[in-house]
DNA sequence: GTTATATTTGTCATCTATTGACAAGATTTT
DNA sequence: AAAATCTTGTCAATAGATGACAAATATAAC
């Protein structure tokens, strides 16, 4: 498993682009693309669409996968129990059910 | 399954309060609050504790519990895919394991 | 080993989202 | 119908996320 830094760098050095020239072509300062690999900053969700373009990638298995870490983060930082995610599938279920009202 | 807009709502009618008294104990508006109880608004975590201490309630357990409906609401409104809590525990625990270090 | 290239780190400004506050309207109770 | 309670709309204040840039460090080329 591998965080979402991490595949961004891994992509990037497939192709052997520089940051500088990724961060250009995503329209980003190479310096914050930096922290976006290290982990220190999280992926802008409204660059995801570019992102996909450029390495081919399926956005909505993307964004999944962005969200997902985003949540992984707030649960351990904030030490939750993991049970706030059956918690947060029901209640998803629950709301599409509730839908169309 | 209750909303916790609607288990806010339960608890203040349960003790025959009115807005304005519980949005005083809380120290907020007693406006906000009806925002609240009608799931306008989401309830700002850094009152979770006085909100426990009033009513009794466990505070881990309704961080849970507010937690996953902002990740519930986040997912049904961004059409995400339900896989993503599998994801997001995967990677929690993955993050647990890594600890230390 | 020195220069050039690439990456990392720190800081602050800017933009966005969340919450606070207040006024006015609607509903309910007495 | 008057009083009390609740809801809605709006905007200001605050907090959090992102952009931008400069400087430091690390890596590669020569």
């Amino acid at each position: 498993m591998e965080n979402f830094g991490g595949q961004v760098r891994q992509l990037r050095k497939d192709k052997d682009w520089t940051l500088t020239k990724l961060a250009a072509m995503l329209d980003i300062d190479s310096a914050n693309l930096s922290k976006i690999e290290t982990c220190k900053r999280s992926f802008d969700e409204k660059k995801l669409p570019i992102f996909c373009k450029i390495f081919s990638l399926d956005l909505e298995k993307m964004k999944t996968e962005l969200l997902s870490e985003k949540f992984a983060n707030k649960v351990y930082s904030e030490n939750v129990d993991g049970e706030v995610f059956h918690l947060a599938e029901q209640k998803v279920k629950y709301l599409i059910k509730n839908d169309k009202h």
